[in-house]
DNA sequence: TAATCATATCGAAGATTGTCTATTTGTCAA
DNA sequence: TTGACAAATAGACAATCTTCGATATGATTA
């Protein structure tokens, strides 16, 4: 579900993160997006779907537009499961990972 | 420092997860981590070479021998990292985030 | 219905990456 | 000092990825 291979190859592309970050607190439709960044729209359409693939954004289809916003609940999981695969021995404690793990 | 970029462009290979689950608990020679994994050891010291370079393994000379360990305390603030940058709103409080970022 | 707008998909060009073999560098032992 | 071993580097090739222009799909408006 939260394959650490998966997620980490979705996150690593400069124009994914930088979509990431606009995306990151409001949702944005993909004309919004593209205006933000120096790319064209099947750009943009391109590294959407694969956040999409990767179940890193929420996606809303309202008419003939699409919000899409960034899964925050899902990346922090990510980070926790790539946290306990890699560092166990590290010093944050059962209860944060715990925590980290299962948000709310 | 902890560029997030470069930290999932490293982390962002089967072959050097699998090479960074080996040596997560313990310090391994080269060419044990090649016994274990079916590539051979230019490949093997081709991703470690990418993972030094990303600040995520620590490196021990001692005679011929270079022996190679994950660094946990650097992955987990680099996951803190991904975190403050793309999940701000998420419940994982501000202390854990401390916590995260400066282990210890 | 026809025209328009928003988004997705296709196919191709160029860049980047993973893997190999061959070779080099550095260290130890005879 | 020579031979053997451990690890790194160089160069080549195939596979994958990013980006683009062109086009298709789907929804709204005139």
């Amino acid at each position: 579900m939260t394959d650490p291979i998966a997620f980490a190859k979705a996150i690593a592309d400069d124009t994914r993160q930088r979509i990431m970050k606009l995306c990151c607190c409001e949702r944005l439709t993909v004309t919004e997006i593209t205006a933000k960044m120096q790319l064209t729209q099947p750009t943009i359409s391109h590294h959407l779907a694969i956040l999409r693939d990767a179940g890193l954004v929420n996606i809303e289809r309202q008419g003939r537009e699409t919000y899409y916003s960034l899964n925050q609940t899902f990346l922090t999981v990510c980070c926790g499961t790539l946290m306990m695969q890699f560092a166990p021995n590290e010093h944050v404690t059962a209860t944060v990972k715990q925590e980290l793990l299962m948000p709310e």
